[in-house]
DNA sequence: GGGCTAATTGAAAAACGTTTTCAGTTGGGA
DNA sequence: TCCCAACTGAAAACGTTTTTCAATTAGCCC
């Protein structure tokens, strides 16, 4: 079964609302559509689908206050951007901390986890290319227990 | 020191000439030009950098060629797209066979690994998340050896 | 070598996602 | 309640990628 990483995000709308606050942010209406709909998908997103439904939420939201919240977000760690084969325009909750994104090939659901334990790769990688390691971005693709039926 | 395979990928003009001719593509003066950047370089190169480059070997080639042949090799498997933070458009060499790049935080320089054992990481995130793991996709991030001084 | 034909080309225009600009609005502290 | 920096949406600008189309060309057959 999921994780507890994995099945919730730290993301629902009022930790995101305080999280945003702590950081001398406003919360205007449009910040809260989108807060929302972040905090209540489970599949990446790109700024345009955010945008469609955080005007179920407040009408008026508009495209650009979307592109600008995801900034906000993104760096307050809440959302992380996710890469795909077919272009790299989505963005998907994320918690704090270290953690990657595994993608549903099928339905494009996305969890988090967290154990990615790459040191030993690292040092043989360092050892073979002379490259001194600072970072690593990596993402998994599968099938979702849903999707397996 | 760098591995074969970090130092020299699969991507001199000729073997990629052959590469294509093998599964059926015409080899057009242009074509020949892009080649020849790829080939050459040991950073990953956007298109448009690919094309300002393959105007020295072909003047008349133009953008929307570099785009049609970049398509082609990365269906042949000899350059792969690397995303960065701030951007995701640039292509570098990569030889066929499972591999992944390296990327120089301050020169951009960019090899190729193919120590990648996830193996073990994949089992913990399955057994975690539900999901079935089949595929995935890294980027290390560090310092080349030139840029460490 | 000369001709044939499908593959390929470059220029221009269209499409697309994202950012900038700017005058008007608003959240939230004093 | 008042105030003002933060924030907003619409429109325009922007850079990248794709489509369109008439002209060219690589590679094959004779
Ligand atoms: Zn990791
Ligand atoms: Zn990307
Ligand atoms: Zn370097
Ligand atoms: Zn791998």
């Amino acid at each position: 079964m999921a994780s507890q990483s994995a099945s919730s995000p730290d993301s629902n709308p009022d930790s995101l609302s305080t999280q945003l606050a702590a950081r001398g942010y406003k919360l205007t209406r449009p910040r809260r559509a989108v807060l929302r709909v972040v905090a209540e998908t489970r599949e990446s997103l790109s700024p345009s689908e955010i945008h469609a439904r955080a005007k179920k939420f407040y009408p008026q939201t508009g495209l650009v206050t979307v592109y600008r919240t995801l900034e906000v977000l993104a760096e307050c760690g809440a959302v992380r951007k996710v890469h795909q084969a077919d272009g790299c325009h989505s963005y998907a909750p994320a918690s704090e901390g270290h953690a990657h994104h595994i993608i549903c090939e099928n339905c494009h659901s996305v969890v988090e986890f967290e154990d990615c334990d790459l040191a030993e790769m690292v040092k043989t990688v360092q050892r073979h290319t002379g490259y001194k390691i600072e970072g690593h971005w990596l993402e998994l693709f599968g099938v979702c227990p849903n999707c397996r039926r």
